[in-house]
DNA sequence: TGGTTTACCGAACATTCGGTCAGTAATCAA
DNA sequence: TTGATTACTGACCGAATGTTCGGTAAACCA
């Protein structure tokens, strides 16, 4: 056996661990606050290496936020979704969101940070929406079901809902946390029962 | 009566409309992805002419962070946040953090955004903190208390109730949505009452 | 062994960055 | 009227930015 996995590669690196790398740095410093000589110093390489095998800094983003953004068209696509009292399907697609954000915690968390500054930002920011106005047609479907509070507007719920879980990415650390299905767990009883004792 | 209101001053601008526009695009674009060429641009001068009223580029964050924390530190030391049950207290700090978001929506979306990047993001950070573990305090007495639910870590319990509150941030604008009273009355609600129908 | 490919290096590119500075027109108090 | 102050302008600075490119050592296939 020579040295690692499918047809062995002598040194160094490759698309994926450049782009594992970059979004560590990108989170740690911001977008705009990492330059390509950031890059490189975390990789152990010259910024010239890095142009070997991606094509830039700005695709760098993009192929992150498009694996943040895929695992959301996979949940909307997703038969458990689609069948079923709205209020159960909601719960699904909360329960899915925190898996699919522990899972692929740092995507998220970049796609999260986006504001629409580049073509790259805006086409994941489109794409964000769908997935907004995806759970915003469920909280307005559970509530004509009955099974939500009628008295706070089908919108506002949804941002105060995924304002919680979205909150996720500013402080988990997979290390400590528990598992995404507690955590997913916690965030149903929370929202759903409220805080308060009774 | 000559210009404005006290002591008329004939032409442009001040350090004070120099920061709001600056925080305004700081937002649009992120404070790394604005250029003092930006700020010019956004104020209708030039380069040169801002910094004859502000320092320069960070300590233009550096207010901005500030107006935000002050506000903070200000409900910390007020007498409502320091007497009575802890469930109380807790209610009136959520309630009051809605009241500060909104009052200061540009300021405070700011302060949620920094990373930790410089001397002055630092600095920022560690006055945040120090917040967090007010709240949190408050959490494990209410805790004590027997009136929240015990089952839920109050560590947990406190980022994502500050996760939910922190969330507004992201969407609310102050044209539109309704008052900061009414918001948090939404949030109160949802956060300890819980979504569902019972 | 020889030629091709892979994976890089270092230097350089144009551009943009935050910031400085000498000069100046307009307004001020005296 | 004059001298000082205010509020700039525009040219410029060195450093840093993302990206390109000519070269090259090592590994590969024949």
């Amino acid at each position: 056996m020579t040295t690692s996995t499918t047809s062995r590669r002598r040194r160094g690196h490759d698309p994926e661990s450049v782009l594992h790398t970059a979004v560590g740095v990108f989170i740690e410093r911001g977008y705009d606050g990492t330059s390509m000589e950031d890059l490189a110093r975390a990789l152990g390489t010259t910024k010239s290496a890095i142009y070997y095998h991606v094509p830039g800094k700005e695709q760098l983003l993009g192929r992150a936020l498009d694996r943040a953004l895929d695992g959301l068209s996979e949940l909307m696509a997703d038969e458990r979704a689609a069948s079923g009292p709205a209020f159960d399907r909601l719960q699904w697609v909360v329960r899915q969101s925190v898996a699919i954000l522990v899972d692929r915690l740092p995507y998220v968390t970049l796609l999260l940070r986006v504001r629409g500054n580049s073509v790259t930002e805006l086409r994941a920011l489109e794409r964000r929406r769908e997935f907004d106005r995806f759970v915003s047609a469920l909280v307005k479907e559970a509530a004509a079901e009955g099974r939500i509070r009628p008295d706070i507007e089908p919108a506002l719920v949804t941002r105060l809902l995924f304002g919680t879980v979205n909150s996720i990415a500013d402080w988990y650390q997979p290390a400590r946390g528990g598992s995404a299905g507690d955590l997913a767990d916690t965030i149903l009883k929370i929202t759903f029962e409220g805080l308060r004792v009774r």
